[in-house]
RNA sequence: GCGUCGGUGGUAGAGUGGUCAAUUACAACAGACUGUAAAUCUGUCGCCUUCGGGCUACGAAGGUUCAAAUCCUUCCCGACGCACCA
């Protein structure tokens, strides 16, 4: 495979999303010097989906890729199965090896959405880190302090504030950075919220006499209320949703992180999103910019086809307040209590809700073109219910 | 091991015997408006209800009381301090 190594387009995939480079001359230098590099990322399997702040992360892969170089993916099963339990509620929850090869699984698919996959290995850390005894493991923490660790934001913060600290959790970033010792890369990358452990890598890869790696601190997309984009708060968009979903949940994303947005999941070039920043401080209504990001987005993970419909349908449901061609069917019997029909097939949550919603004005019949103020209406015959603003469904007579 | 403080709804965090299904903020949901599923404003926000109320919930289990998230006992968990420190 032949490297690239002209100095503009390094330059610009050294910067573009890119938060910090430990060091950026070393590294600059060896992508300069045409030796193929390895990439490293690692990821736990802890969850069967990815969302778009993922895809910041293997995007960038992808560019060092397509300059030619190679991708590692770790996936650390052995970290999954001992278990994270800074998440604390789930720890009685055992995940099971089966678990794993599944989740793993659904990972990989939407890995490779993004990342070639003719030039990615794809390795375990239980390979080796089920190797280490206990001597092992107390030497990996001799290169370490106290002190060392609670430079850690979040240890330090947490200490501070009366939280607990597991003592296992000193020991991710020596796990993560021993993955780098036992495959010797070149480059890891992670979010910002990985650079401890990514140093952590090159701190360990030293005192085994390797050449430390450099590490990638990529930025952090932030979610639809300006918060980073997490599983645990609620503001992700999963790259598996379907294009209108998709396309729904970027256009709701807060004006202000458009750009980032722009910088982070799309590739139009640098230039380009200056001048739309420009152009929309100067007064120009930023649906338009939004429209064009959400389309690139979808466009991205489901063809040009999709993306187009995607964007019809955004139009044609919130801009012109039509009825969409494809919505959620489910059955009744005549005479059923509609409430019944939406709480059983779990488009409701409870009969509380149905209650709520009727009060609030927010179901529509759409057939009728009136809205339902009957908390207690029977189906009688097929009907078409829009919920609110977003949510429709065809109840049909079986 | 001893001691002190603490464990509350999706989250953060008030409340320390009745007026508590629990202040508030965030999230979520709805309505209005719009540039959009943005922003803003307003409302809703445990479950069931014949709309009177009923039921379940403030770490767990017991107890006191007409009445407990609130008091007592035991247990579990956390933070802090002391002790210990190969």
């Amino acid at each position: 495979m032949k490297i690239i190594t002209d100095e503009k387009r390094i330059d610009e995939v050294l910067s573009r999303g890119v938060h910090e480079v430990f060091t950026k001359e070393e590294l600059r230098k060896k992508l300069l010097s045409g030796k193929q590099l390895h990439f490293k990322l690692g990821t736990d399997v802890t969850g069967s989906f990815l969302h778009l702040g993922h895809s910041v992360i293997h995007r960038k892969l992808r560019d060092f890729q397509e300059l030619g170089h190679k991708v590692t993916l770790i996936i650390g099963d052995f970290t999954t199965l001992v278990g994270d339990h800074s998440d604390k509620v789930d720890m009685r929850k055992e995940t099971t090896l089966k678990d794993v090869k599944q989740m793993e699984k659904d990972y990989q698919n939407q890995f490779f959405k993004t990342v070639l996959k003719g030039q990615t290995k794809i390795r375990h850390n239980s390979e080796w880190l089920k190797k280490l005894n206990f001597n092992d493991v107390i030497n990996l923490t001799k290169q370490f302090t106290i002190s060392q660790m609670l430079d850690r934001e979040s240890f330090v913060l947490r200490y501070k504030a009366g939280k607990p600290i597991g003592l296992d959790e000193f020991l991710y970033p020596l796990m993560q950075g021993y993955d780098s010792v036992a495959l010797k890369c070149d480059v890891e990358l992670g979010g910002t919220d990985q650079t401890f452990n990514l140093l952590a890598g090159r701190h360990l890869m030293s005192c085994f006499g390797l050449i430390p790696q450099n590490a990638i601190a990529m930025k952090l997309l932030v979610g639809s209320d300006g918060r980073p984009m997490g599983k645990s708060l609620k503001n992700f968009i999963p790259i598996s949703d379907n294009p209108n979903d998709m396309y729904g949940q970027i256009m709701s994303i807060v004006d202000e992180v458009m750009f980032d947005y722009f910088e982070l999941v799309t590739r139009i070039p640098m230039s380009e999103i200056t001048m739309m920043k420009k152009e929309m401080q100067s007064g120009t209504n930023p649906i338009n910019f939004k429209k064009r990001l959400a389309k690139e987005v979808v466009l991205f993970y489901h063809g040009e086809k999709k993306a187009n419909e995607a964007e019809e349908n955004f139009i044609n449901t919130f801009s012109k307040k039509e009825i969409p061609d494809k919505m959620e069917e489910i059955n009744g019997s005549k005479g059923e209590n509609l409430v019944d029909i939406l709480v059983s097939k779990k488009v409701l949550i409870s009969k509380g809700e149905w209650r709520r919603l009727v009060e609030q004005n927010a179901i529509h019949d759409l057939e009728n073109d009136t809205r339902i103020i009957d908390v207690n209406l029977k189906l009688e015959k097929n009907l078409t219910l829009k919920i609110g603003k977003k949510r429709f469904v065809k109840i049909l007579i079986k």
